[in-house]
DNA sequence: CCCTTTGGTTGCAATTTGCAACTCTTGGGA
DNA sequence: TCCCAAGAGTTGCAAATTGCAACCAAAGGG
């Protein structure tokens, strides 16, 4: 049934970064939670807009059911079985945000049509920047990594 | 040489989440693009870092530099290549950040120990959140995707 | 009752990964 | 100078993972 794998449970134990990239790094998982957010719910909803394999999509919401991303829920009314995002399904957010202003800004050609995020007000969101402490900007020349116990 | 495959290039070319995730969403690249964030340099400090196979290490290094995420500049002194992150590269910073924050806050048992990152005063960098133009916090909820053409 | 929709399985075939072993090019040392 | 040890890849397979298509079972509707 599941796949198991014969690798050590986790790339890289230590790193948060690896663990993440561990749950949802693959081709579809991501996209699967992408549409989650965007109004998915029913298997057929994802497998149309994402057009990934049907074994796939089982095998996906599964995983992500499985390490408490999303649950599934029977429909009351029929054999309908619906997918939600879970506290924590929902807290990738900022991630997904993270990589639709970076496709935005580096994955297409000048002129090429895309879709945009919008608020509320249909204003569009602000690019998301890391920040220290005391407000001002970071980046990787900025920050490291420090081993925490 | 190359892979090529018969995938339609994007596989959903009007989504820059998608894109994104077509160019660094499998198990290596943004683990590649974390350490070349925290110094790595060459072919091994990445094979040793990772722990990734020697031919995949090759393909995504070629794969990113082909995609101008990474440059290959071969060391003045010496036949040791090294790599590099271009702007493009370095821009991922936000998204290593966000899924280095959810991994955080959902993927370790309390107790577990694991790396954080820290601004050059050592503090910890504060959780990127999403917000509106007028500064409030957003959510998949109170977001939506427009069609911009 | 029959037919359609939904949500899956199953059986392969085609890709992709990973492990090992092998190659090639410097740069030193003895 | 000659030999050896990195560093950076290849190459050859074997093992996993993907994807396509066809098949199946349980509701509902007409």
């Amino acid at each position: 049934m599941d796949a198991g794998g014969q690798r050590p449970a986790w790339t890289d134990p230590s790193c948060p970064v690896a663990r993440t990239v561990d749950l949802v790094g693959d081709r579809w998982s991501l996209l699967i939670v992408r549409d989650a957010m965007d109004g998915a719910r029913s298997f057929t909803d994802f497998q149309q807009r994402t057009g990934i394999a049907r074994n796939i999509l089982t095998d996906r919401l599964r995983r992500l059911a499985a390490h408490g991303l999303l649950t599934q829920v029977d429909a009351p009314s029929g054999r309908r079985r619906l997918y939600a995002l879970t506290e924590a399904g929902k807290d990738l957010f900022p991630v997904i945000v993270t990589l639709r202003q970076w496709g935005e800004r580096h994955a297409f050609e000048a002129g090429e049509t895309h879709s945009v995020l919008v608020d509320g007000d249909g204003a569009r969101v602000p690019d998301l920047l890391p920040v220290a402490a005391n407000g001002s900007p970071l980046t990787s020349d900025t920050t490291s990594v420090r081993r925490h116990t």
